[in-house]
DNA sequence: CGGAATCTTGAGCGGCTTCAAAACCTGTGG
DNA sequence: CCACAGGTTTTGAAGCCGCTCAAGATTCCG
């Protein structure tokens, strides 16, 4: 067990990709399996008028490309984007295949990825159709924050646009610079350009 | 190959639902996999404040409580209730963990409807974001005829309420009833309570 | 310094939702 | 066979949340 660790981490090719670049793209077929290394970046679909849905931000440890592990193999649903400097390990289709009839464990880890996706997913769309806006945003704030924020002495910082925010939480980006400014002058968070610093994640949800 | 099909067909149990009984509750441990053999049931969550939130329609050949095949089991994502009289294949955890690591390929095919789901979220969220009311509706009645509507001479005709379709297609009752109106003076449908018949669904996406 | 991103703020409006009430359909039991 | 009760559907009126649009302010970087 221990050995199919290392076995599958040597099978591993580790790439750098800078802010902005573009890793793999929705629809695309999918013939490699991604996990973050280091860094973060953004998961995107587009609708049919070309605006672009974040559909998640993946930090490290988190994988894409799931669909490797099928006989035929499907398609990326999303578009990967590096927000900072990243870096993930990648394994081509016919080495994963390989690997999951060898270690079953692989394939059952694939598993419970999409099964967790799927159990995200279900919670984004209860909330988006029973949550008000501002709890939308609270909320996926506060998950920026718990996953892959830097935690800092002053609270716990995070690097997103309002846009992306205003995405995350299915929010026109209008109504995400409210809100943000608003808990902004409570003192809850501070913003600058790109960043948001939460003082208080409890206050931020309790609103 | 022909062989695995029968083992595990053989080991199935069957079990027959009538209209409006409950068959698995969200949350509640997955200890089962089940496939529809006949009827169709409705897969829902709920909201903090109790309303139900229709996560799909399933139809024969569909299958729910996946999360059976994780070694540590996770729990069924919603309920499931029957809309007609149903009956539905299950295994049970012990035995579907035994028959997926003695036949790799029914892993692979929970794998595969489990990615599927995830695309049909993936599109759903996109829709909810960047489509009307009105669109939404009718890709909901065009998508329940497709799948699991009885074709008859005349159109294809589909069990579902109002309020299903409603839930269907994040819209309020009140708006899907209008839209359901409107159509069927435009005689693109015909309704009678808890069916719809589409005559033209050409018409209806068109719209 | 200039130009490009990003962010803020205000005003107006519109698509849906909500609420209320009435009409309707269907099976049940007297 | 009729009346009634339950669930379902229709319709209207009112209102609001969040979006759109426009313009300006701010920050960043080459």
């Amino acid at each position: 067990m221990r050995s199919e660790i290392r076995v599958i981490e040597a099978a591993a090719v580790e790439r750098r990709f800078s802010a902005s670049q573009i890793i793999v793209i929705c629809k695309e077929r999918a013939n490699r399996l991604f996990v973050v290394s280091e860094g973060c970046l953004n998961y995107s679909s587009v609708t049919d008028d070309g605006r672009e849905i974040l559909l998640g931000r993946l930090v490290p440890g988190d994988a894409f490309g799931i669909a490797t592990f099928l006989s035929e193999p499907g398609c990326y649903l999303g578009t990967a984007k590096a927000v900072c400097d990243t870096t993930v390990f990648f394994w081509d289709y016919r080495l994963i295949r390989q690997l999951a009839t060898a270690y079953p464990r692989l394939a059952e880890n694939g598993m419970r990825i999409a099964l967790r996706s799927v159990a995200l997913h279900v919670e984004r769309h209860v909330a988006l159709v029973s949550k008000s806006a501002r709890e939308r945003v609270a909320c996926a704030l506060a998950r920026l924050g718990t996953r892959g924020g830097r935690v800092l002495p002053t609270g716990i910082e995070v690097d997103i646009k309002n846009e992306d925010l205003a995405s995350l939480a299915d929010v026109s980006l209008f109504t995400a610079s409210r809100l943000v400014t608003l808990w902004e002058r409570k003192g809850i968070l501070e913003k600058s350009r790109g960043r948001v610093l939460i003082r208080s994640p409890e206050r931020l949800l309790a609103a």
